[in-house]
DNA sequence: CGGTTTGTGTCAATGCTTTAACACAAACCG
DNA sequence: CGGTTTGTGTTAAAGCATTGACACAAACCG
């Protein structure tokens, strides 16, 4: 009985981020496929002990940025297609890759393996 | 010029807690042995452009794990008791670089964007 | 058609985090 | 010793996330 999505409590993270990356992460990985349908924002805010509103807004966010599409009576489903990189996109990942190449260098990893980490996982 | 720590603005995650991580991290892969001394707390606060409260509840909360050791006027220090986990340091870096693609991916960015994002900042 | 499901929106109240400025205490160092 | 560094603590103000309750809108289904 592995639920969707977790939420812990000790963790600082507001809870609707904890939602949105872990939705993020399971379409990404795709585990969550295309056109497959997400719980009822009620049900999944009644599983986790959230109110309605804080699921509503990782939906929003993740509507927001072209995963997810929400219909009225009609529930909320993974999106068909991929958008294309726009700009605004394009800057937001080089700012996620900064953040990246600066945390994996703190750890004293030379850039190398910085590298190929990421290559090994995109084949 | 390699930043410490670094804090990520667009991260709803609280700062403090940003920061309590990485350095977590840092011991735990050994990059900061026991006995390396961190920086004062108004320096990293200077650097990373946070309050001197916010850094100290970085501080505190780590004292309170038994991962660091402070004394006025003597600076904040990594335990000795504090080991890092051998060798999981390449874990640690494959664990950032998975959570990088994924948030990239989640953007609608293909591998190729995603790849060469980090490429770019490697020279 | 009509009832149900589901997402959206509002509102005030509450709590947590951060900030800035300041005072204080203890360890360091010349 | 005396000045400096450094961590600790306080305060008030501001911003943001969450909650719970409620109303509304649109799609679904029998």
């Amino acid at each position: 009985m592995s639920a969707l999505v977790v939420v812990d409590p000790d963790d600082p993270t507001p809870p609707f981020e904890q939602v949105r990356r872990q939705l993020a992460d399971l379409i990404a990985v795709g585990r969550l496929a295309a056109g497959d349908r997400v719980p009822p924002l009620r049900q999944l805010a009644g599983d986790l002990g959230l109110a309605v509103g804080t699921v509503a807004r990782a939906y929003r966010e993740l509507e927001a940025a072209g995963l997810l599409e929400s219909r009225r009576g009609g529930g909320t489903r993974v999106t068909r297609s991929a958008r294309p990189v726009t700009d605004d996109r394009r800057t937001r990942i080089d700012e996620l890759a900064a953040s990246y190449v600066a945390r994996a260098r703190a750890l004293g990893a030379d850039d190398r393996v910085v590298g190929e980490a990421v290559q090994r996982l995109l084949g």
